[in-house]
RNA sequence: GGCCCCGUCGUCUAGCGGCCUAGGACGCAGCCCUCUCAAGGCUGAGAUCGCGGGUUCGAAUCCCGCCGGGGCUACCA
């Protein structure tokens, strides 16, 4: 038995907390758990310029809600501390200090002005751009200021990708790139190989806009003299509706906050999430976390793409919110609807579950409980009949059961139907058009505020 | 430009040479239920499997080319 698994997810604090982040962490977790593994967080924090501290307390918040708890991490101890990378500057500085000393890493002094006119040479000569080692084979005098390059050995890369298989790429092509930036803080390709394996992470499962970044990593790995993980996995990227990579700039939905907000479920995200990307090869669509945990495997997540689709994940969450139990389901609308006591909302619930697909939505059918609509115009016929309906309320006991019957008798004495008999109730009541069955909507109000209601559209004001 | 990944209904996908007149789910349409809106039940429309060549008795499935999309190629991560 080989030693124990142990991933990690490193998400830099520099925006909100992403839903690819999410994604990345859901499937860390899932490696992770179904290994007896390790899942570590780490904060790559190199970003002088973006970095905030604020967004890192996003990343734990959103993590925790979605109940992607890691065991090592900055707000943990762990045997491989710190786990924020601005706190392990000694470490790279280090580490490259190392690699200058055998050779395998270099001072660059050029400037960015040097360097953009490099390679606006080469694609002037359409010539594949690769950095021309000026610093290496014939530095600049006199200069001070400096970036560290990696003397990039060449050759052939291999190494396996769980989702993939076997990956081959022709480090040949790639020029010597930066690892220690003028600022002293490490770049992401120097850093990040360097901490996975000082914390000795075994899988490196994250998304496939690092695909093409591994073997960078790997030839660090290797010049280093550390050992290299035994397998990488890269994910599908998660695409806007357009097609377009989700990104923080461009799409601000894809802020987890923000499904929180709407009253997604975690869980009902977590199932959606692990849906996009990955199959089952079977037609459920519905799993628990245990479930999950069974099943996912990496031979069947998808090799492309895929769109978040909206529409499919509110399916999901209505789902969830339908299997829900009742006292759960008013526990987790509370906070959705602050003006109403527990007792309310535990009665709004029967006939308000099957009609949300987002808790905000509960807002929607019960607002009319705190505020107090304008009374409508009615014409004479259906003044009589809301008449008609004040007097048989008048003495019933209230409850929806009770009210649905003696409206159901006054109905049948007005001779006309439900729909006509009906919604100008609503429409007095709530002032909707749409709203829960219409002995519910009544029954949620107390009993004088609805007949206030009622009494007031009666006798308009004149 | 170079390198890499990918390409089945609108979307997510099943499919790994014959079981496919291409299956499921979301969405959509119709019907039923019904006081509105949902939920639920039933039915239906929707994909010449990106295109063109091969290989084969037979290809969505294998091979090649092209096209299209995405990623990387940054002193961002």
């Amino acid at each position: 038995m080989s030693e124990s698994v142990r991933v990690r997810i490193a998400p830099s604090p520099t925006g909100f907390a992403h839903l690819g982040t999410a994604s990345t962490a859901l499937y860390n977790v899932l490696f992770a758990r179904q290994k007896k593994g390790t899942f570590v967080l780490r904060i790559d924090d190199t970003d002088l310029e973006r970095n905030r501290p604020e967004f890192e307390d996003l990343i734990y918040e959103s993590l925790r809600w979605l109940a992607l708890e890691w065991d090592e991490g900055p707000d943990k101890r762990g045997p491989y501390e710190p786990y924020r990378q601005s706190e392990r500057l000694d470490i790279y500085k280090q580490e490259a200090a190392r690699l200058i000393n055998d050779g395998k890493a270099y001072r660059c002094y050029c400037t960015p002005e040097e360097l953009e006119a490099e390679r606006k040479q080469a694609q002037l000569e359409k010539r594949p751009y690769k950095y021309s080692r000026r610093c290496l084979t014939n530095p600049p005098e006199g200069r001070m200021v400096f970036a560290v390059r990696f003397n990039v050995p060449g050759g052939e890369v291999v190494f396996t990708d769980m989702v993939r298989g076997e990956m081959k790429f022709d480090a040949d092509l790639i020029g010597d790139f930066i690892i220690v930036k003028s600022d002293g803080y490490p770049t992401y390709q120097f850093a990040s190989p360097v901490d996975d394996s000082l914390m000795k992470m075994t899988h490196v499962i994250r998304g496939e806009e690092h695909l093409s970044n591994t073997p960078y990593q790997l030839m660090l790995i290797d010049a280093l003299g550390y050992e290299r993980p035994v397998a990488y996995a890269h994910m599908p990227l998660i695409l806007a509706p357009d097609g377009a990579k989700l990104s923080k700039r461009k799409h601000p939905e894809s802020n987890l906050m923000l499904f929180k907000d709407q009253g997604y479920l975690p869980e009902a995200l977590i199932n959606y999430l692990a849906l996009l990307g990955w199959n089952p090869g079977t037609a459920q669509e519905i799993f628990t976390h245990d479930e999950l945990l069974q099943t996912f495997s990496f031979e069947r997540v998808q090799h492309a793409g895929a769109r978040f689709d909206w529409e499919k994940l509110n399916w999901i969450n209505g789902e969830y919110i339908r299997k829900l139990a009742d006292e759960e389901l008013a526990r987790r609308l509370q906070p959705f609807v602050p003006n109403l006591d527990p007792a309310t909302i535990e009665r709004a619930i029967p006939p308000l579950k099957t009609r949300m697909h987002k808790l905000a939505q509960a807002v929607d059918y019960l607002d009319y409980l705190w505020t107090d609509p304008a009374p409508p115009a009615l014409d004479a016929a259906t003044a009589e009949r809301v008449r008609a309906a004040i007097n048989v309320l008048k003495d019933v006991p209230w409850e929806p059961e009770a009210i649905e019957a003696v409206l159901e008798g006054a109905v049948e004495e007005s001779g006309v139907g439900k729909g006509k008999f009906y919604t100008p109730l609503r429409d007095i009541v709530t002032g909707k058009k749409v709203s829960l069955p219409i002995h519910y909507t009544l029954a949620l109000l107390p009993k004088e505020v609805a007949m206030h209601r009622l009494q007031r559209a009666t006798n308009p004001p004149d």
